[in-house]
Parts: structure tokens; C-alpha cells; sequence
DNA sequence: CGCGGCTTTGATGTTCATCAAGTAAAGTGG
DNA sequence: CCACTTTACTTGATGAACATCAAAGCCGCG
């Protein structure tokens, strides 16, 4: 259960400019009416495909996998998502029940608005519609171009493009702890378990990169990224 | 380059009631001012990728394909689009330009719209907004879903998968004539031609289709069903 | 007529999933 | 706190699935 945490008023936030700069006080007050902030602890269930639609959510700090559940026991990773991600984009229009489910590999605060009261805003303000457009355009074409990207390359390719996307575009560091298991991995980028751990040994052996355990250190970005873009 | 065709005003089509019944004489006069209807043969582009995006298209007539271009002639399908599919919607809201280009399979009718007087009505419209962004949202879903699904099969399952959206979504019959060549199938399930071939032979052989250049006939749909389901 | 694109089949080798088996780590209940 | 169970991680061996290479026939088109 996560634990509500007191927040800003919306007018306050400092997220605002990322999606409501364009919105009066009315519309604010409207959407902080719902609002929620809540702290999901590492592990905790955000929400489950097929829940009933009710708040549009994002992400202030941490970060959260979302993913598609299969029966026997293997998951599909779609997307790891990063703070000010709007995280419930993808199910908002779909017909009343989310399409995938999201869960916190990081504690993670996200925040609730209504979902009803968002779509009145959208209705009476059709900038802010358009705005909503392309973010929700941009993120579908995003997962859309990764898939191609992923699926083009062999094992090794994946493996050193997953290693680049921690290190470049969520923790900006070479030396960094991996949020997910290997099983995770493997269910992010479309392969094995065992693969992926053997390939990441590989890598060890060929001191591409240093492991102890989640840690994970890039010894030699520019050969990783050169076995991404050729694998 | 495509021929120009009389058209109805907006009013008065019969595809309105797909995405603009709800739209008043104003907005359909809007519309309708700098509308074109055309005609591509089969063969001829539609759009392609990093163009300007001028218009907002929909296909009343035809099959068309929409696909990424790939340096070393190995394009990527993203989808086959029938009548009444909005196939710009996908770049409607990116920078500017077409993420992906669009050509016609068989001789297409596509309704031209102008985008900006679109995004007009979209802005003083919100309930047609919402009906865009649903649009949008499930042209999207669908087509993620079907990546992951063919992703997860075989190749004779993927080849099995194509055989029955062609007959069952596409033309309803058993009996078809294929609209793209082995290639183009291979770029849509992600394989290699020469598999294509090797197992629609193998299906041939089989007796699960027969097979006559592109003419294709089912004679065994439900072996075919499950072949989809379990390769 | 010849050239290029599409189709077809066979042979070959690589990539990868699967199976098996074992160690380490982490949670569970008495 | 320790025995117990489960889950995560690791490595090797094996065979299946698949891409690649090669060669040839076919057809339409300039």
C-alpha cells in the first residue's frame, strides 16, 4: 500500500511547466481538487492491466517498469519510465481498463490527478489537448523505434544498448546499480535469462564492463558502443 | 503522382460519421475548404518519412502500407492500413515531419485533409480532441501488440499469423491474391524472404494453402489457427 | 534481348533457446 | 536464530531454429 504524502498545491508544482504551464487557475484548482501524491516502495504494484481507469499519473522521482503480464510466469517489459514521465499516457484512452500494468523498481513518488477531470480540461482547452497529443504521440513512437532497434540486433547488441540506456539516459554515470534483475533483463530486451547473464560475463571477460552483482561499472563505453551498433 | 478525383462535400460523406459526426457546419466547412481526394496507383508513395506534414490523410478505397526505409533496401512494415484507417495519424503530432512512410498496395482513394485547419477544430473542439487522441491511442496499441505477438512466434506461426489477417481482416475470404511480395511479408514479420518462401512451400506441401503465385487459398483454416497459436 | 527484380530450393554454419545442475542469496516459519 | 524453501544467479552441453550463401528459373520492361 503506498503511502500518501503531503504535496504543493498544483499552481506551486514544480512540474507544472512540463505539462500544465498553459492552464489558468481555474483549470488548476480543478485538477488539484483529486490530486494525491503517493510513495510506492521498490516493488509495489503502481496499477494492473485491466484495473479500472481512474487517476492519470506521473512520475516525480524514481523509477517504474510497465509491462504486460503473460500467463506462464514471463512477463513483457515495455518500458521503464524516469521521473516526469507521464506513466498512465499509454492506457488513458483506451477503453475504460489500463492496458499494462506498472511497478516501482525504485521508491518512487508519483502523482494522481483525476482522470475525470483531466479529460474536462482537455475538452474545454484545446492547446492543452494538442500538448497532450504529441507527449502521448512521442512516447508511443519511442517504444514503436526501441522495439525495431532492439529486435534488429543480436544478444550482444541488446545487452550493450540495455548497459548504455541505464548509463546514458537514466543514471548518467559510467558506474551505476542496475534496478532490475536479469530476468528482467531478458524480459525488457527479448531473450534469456541465462543469456543475458552469459553475455554480461563475456562482457566481464573482455573487460568491457566490471560486475558485482547489481553493480555494474562501464570500463570501455566506446567498445560497448560500438558492439551496439554492430551486434 | 496521383490523380485528382471529384469529391463530395465533407458534409455529405459517408465516412463521416468515422471521426467528424460530431463536428458542426462551421468546422465541416473548415475542413472541407482545402480537402482533396486522390487517387494512387498501386506502386505510388504516398508520403514519406521526414516530409512536412501538410495534411491529415485518411484511405476510403484501397491498401496501403506504412514502413520505415531502411538503409540497405531492407524497409521495416509497421502495418498494413485499410479503408477508413487514418493512416497520418501516427505523425500527426511528431516535429513536423512523417515518422513513417505510406504506399499504396492497390489502387488507394485518400481523403486529404488540410492539417492546420484540422488542428483548428481540434483546438476548439474537445470532445473531438478525445476522439482523436482515442483513435490515436488504439492505432497505437494495436500496433505494439502485434509486434509483441508475432515477435513471440516462430516463423511458421508468423507466417500462419499473416495467411489469416489477410484473409480474415483483409478480405474476408479464403481465397486471396497476396497485395505484397514474399519480401514485403519478410519485412513485416521480421524473417528473411527465402523463409517466407521455404515455408509457405512447407504449408503447400502440408496441403494447409494452396498456392499460385499470389493467389493464395486456404484449405485447412484451422490447422492454420493452430499452427498461429502454437508455433 | 538482356538486365534486374522476384521467386525457389538446397547446403552450410551461426545464433540462440532449452535442459541440466549447482551455487549463492534472500525470504519464511518455528 | 537456524533449518527450510524459494528465488536469483551462473556455467556448460546440446540441438533446434534460423540467417546466410549460392545457384538457377522466371517474368516484365526498356
Amino acid at each position: 500500500m503506498p503511502e500518501i504524502i503531503n504535496s504543493n498545491h498544483c499552481k506551486a508544482c514544480i512540474y507544472k511547466g512540463l505539462l500544465f504551464g498553459g492552464l489558468n487557475d481555474d483549470e488548476l484548482n480543478l485538477l488539484n481538487r483529486n490530486k494525491k501524491e503517493m510513495l510506492f516502495k521498490k516493488g509495489e504494484i503502481i496499477s494492473t492491466e485491466g484495473q479500472d481507469i481512474a487517476a492519470f499519473l506521473y512520475l516525480k522521482q524514481g523509477l517504474v517498469k510497465l509491462y504486460k503480464q503473460s500467463p506462464n510466469n514471463k512477463d513483457q517489459i515495455i518500458s521503464i519510465a524516469k521521473p516526469r514521465d507521464f506513466i498512465s499516457l499509454l492506457s488513458m484512452f483506451s477503453l475504460s481498463t489500463y492496458k499494462y500494468s506498472i511497478s516501482a523498481l525504485e521508491d518512487s513518488v508519483v502523482c494522481s490527478l483525476d482522470m475525470e477531470a483531466l479529460k474536462e480540461v482537455i475538452k474545454n482547452n484545446g492547446a492543452f489537448a494538442i500538448d497532450i497529443m504529441k507527449k502521448m504521440s512521442k512516447m508511443y513512437d519511442d517504444i514503436i523505434e526501441k522495439r525495431f532497434e532492439i529486435n534488429k540486433k543480436h544478444l550482444r547488441g541488446r545487452i550493450a544498448y540495455i548497459l548504455i540506456f541505464f548509463s546514458t539516459h537514466i543514471y548518467q554515470q559510467d558506474e551505476f546499480e542496475l534496478p532490475i534483475s536479469r530476468r528482467e533483463i531478458a524480459e525488457l530486451i527479448e531473450m534469456t535469462t541465462e543469456n543475458v547473464i552469459r553475455i554480461l560475463s563475456e562482457f566481464r571477460k573482455d573487460k568491457i564492463i566490471h560486475i558485482d552483482g547489481k553493480r555494474i561499472k562501464l570500463l570501455d563505453p566506446d567498445r560497448l558502443e560500438s558492439v551496439c551498433k554492430l551486434g
